[in-house]
DNA sequence: AGAATCACCTGTGAGC
DNA sequence: TGCTCACAGGTGATTC
């Protein structure tokens, strides 16, 4: 499921619903899900008597702040977080449940059970895996040209496989990299050793916007996403070549083309992209 | 260093 | 209608 601009509005709109609970039970029926403590026991144990201050973002991480322990999630493909009521019946997929001292509970709800959480001693989770393997944010005011072109003139990686390189900049991910290229008319297949320096910063840019309005739209609904509100995201209808294969190019008219790269569906306009 | 492949899972839609 | 296969907003381990 989600890139940065779906985890921001699951962190915006979630906040609303549960900061100032405090959990008194956790119940957990997929364990492969909490990371750290290793073992699920452990991670229900720190976990109770906590109260939610804060919820804080790092690329496509959530980062939930208790009195002690900060919890750090990451949804991957269709991870959800929602509010409910304990006496509302639990949805097919619900694998960990934070019961609060109120009554409701926070349900993260997974279909592919690939969704990630670690638990650590506040303060800590910034010197850990996974959150140490991220750079920066796209608008974060350290994402400068000299640091990314730096990173990207001397490798012989496709612009495309650097985009989407969490540790180069954090939050891209497929739809917005090849929304970032086509908005730079750049080619995903590109080396980056390849490209010029204004090449380059017109990528930075490009993400930049792309990601900003992403933010402003609540994201992008392709298939199941919605928020911690159950709504839908709005950027689906900005997007130019993402899941547009076969449609006209809206700048030239020529046909966006869908291919493998990385094993990755990827999609361009082979007459704007270069 | 980086590419390719598999692994983690389930659901859906296309093609036969 | 029913089967099989490819594919899906991601990442991490492994192997070459």
């Amino acid at each position: 499921m989600p890139e940065l601009p779906e985890v921001e509005t699951v962190r915006q709109t979630l906040k609303q619903l549960v900061l100032g609970k405090t959990i008194n039970d956790v119940t957990i029926h997929w364990g492969n899900i909490i990371k750290q403590p290793a073992e699920p026991e452990s991670f229900k144990r720190v976990m109770i008597d906590q109260t939610l201050h804060d919820i804080d973002r790092m690329g496509k991480f959530l980062i939930f702040q208790f009195d002690d322990v900060h919890m750090v999630s990451h949804l991957r493909m269709e991870g959800k977080f929602a509010v409910h009521p304990s006496e509302e019946p639990m949805k097919k997929h619900t694998h960990v449940i934070f019961h609060f001292t109120d009554g409701t509970e926070l349900r993260y709800n997974d279909v592919r059970k690939f969704g990630t959480m670690h638990a650590f001693p506040k303060g800590e989770e910034r010197k850990n895996k996974p959150l140490t393997l991220l750079g920066p944010d796209p608008f974060d005011p350290s994402f400068t040209l000299p640091y990314f072109y730096e990173k990207v003139k001397r490798t012989t990686r496709s612009i495309k496989a650097v985009l989407l390189d969490q540790s180069v900049v954090a939050g891209l991910g497929n739809i917005y990299v090849d929304e970032t290229l086509f908005r730079a008319g750049v080619h995903p297949e590109r080396r980056g050793k390849e490209l010029a320096e204004a090449q380059v910063e017109a990528i930075r840019i490009a993400a930049i916007e792309t990601i900003n309005e992403a933010i402003q739209q609540g994201g992008t609904t392709i298939r199941t996403y919605v928020n911690s509100q159950g709504q839908i995201g709005m950027f689906q209808q900005k997007l130019y070549v993402y899941g547009k294969e076969n449609e006209a190019c809206q700048q030239c008219g020529t046909l966006i083309e869908k291919m493998k790269h990385g094993g990755r569906g990827t999609h361009y306009c082979r007459t704007c992209q270069h």
